[in-house]
DNA sequence: TTTTAATCAGACAATTTAATCTGATTTGAA
DNA sequence: TTCAAATCAGATTAAATTGTCTGATTAAAA
């Protein structure tokens, strides 16, 4: 196994992404997103409560309730949603395990993994998620 | 969670490194390796004995017996390692979770992941471990 | 030959992650 | 007011990963 996020990470970026293809003002049934991007109904419904927490989307109750963005897709970036399921320890810590791994103690690939890190936290981190509509209405098309 | 190797393959990398500091003719008791690294004996003992069905490790029974490398240190790279543990799916499945990835039908961020996943796939081949010596020794001094 | 120190093998336990189930609560609409 | 459709909350199960234990086997050295 070598992964990247978590399941309910993965789980929750998809969700996201897909509310943000939806007007700002719909409300997402959990059914729905979970026909559309084949996840198990209450596992991402515990996922988006965790994320409601975060203040990234907001749940309403009831009869015709669900699931809707708590802030425009332009406000809202994939390191927001990753940092708040998945945590960001993995971008501070070596990746060969070794403990205190530092430019001054350098575990073997310190430098090389520095690099692909920072690459990565800007591929979440430059670009809000209005930006990727498009490519997530293809991508849910065809699955 | 958000990792990259999982334990195993960190142990398991940390290990042969580690091995491949020593002389090459050196039969290195899973004890040793443990105390060494901080790995659990056992535990350190199972991954080495699934890297001598790889062909990477060799291993030495009775007493004053124990792992060596199966090749010299300059034969061996960390990608060959890690494919054997882990495996190499990662480098060819979707970072967000996606099926079918694919540049004809990318998901948000393949193409920077792909980037990144070349990238580090060369991290883990351009060179061979014998190049890590010093580094290791280093890094295994302080912990 | 006996002792000792090591791997080997495989069952077992603990932990973490992933997923499911159930029932209470909420709320819009008939 | 009642019903239906939804979330919410928390317990439970399942699966994967990580780690441990025990006993058999091997082989070097006393």
């Amino acid at each position: 196994m070598t992964v990247f996020f978590s399941k309910k990470c993965e789980h929750g970026l998809q969700a996201i992404l897909f509310m943000a293809t939806k007007d700002i003002e719909c409300v997402c049934p959990a059914e729905e997103i979970s026909n559309k991007l084949n996840i198990p109904k209450e596992f991402i419904s515990k996922i988006l409560q965790s994320l409601t927490e975060s203040g990234i989307v907001e749940s309403k109750k009831g009869k015709s309730g669900g699931f809707k963005l708590a802030k425009h897709p332009s406000k809202i970036k994939l390191i927001d949603i990753v940092e708040a399921i998945d945590g960001l320890e993995s971008f501070n810590t070596c990746v060969l395990g070794f403990s205190e791994c530092s430019s001054k103690n350098p575990c073997p690939v310190h430098h090389q993994w520095g690099e692909l890190r920072v690459k990565a936290y800007e591929m979440l981190s430059s670009e809000t998620i209005d930006k990727f509509k498009e490519k997530t209405l293809n991508k849910i098309k065809i699955i």
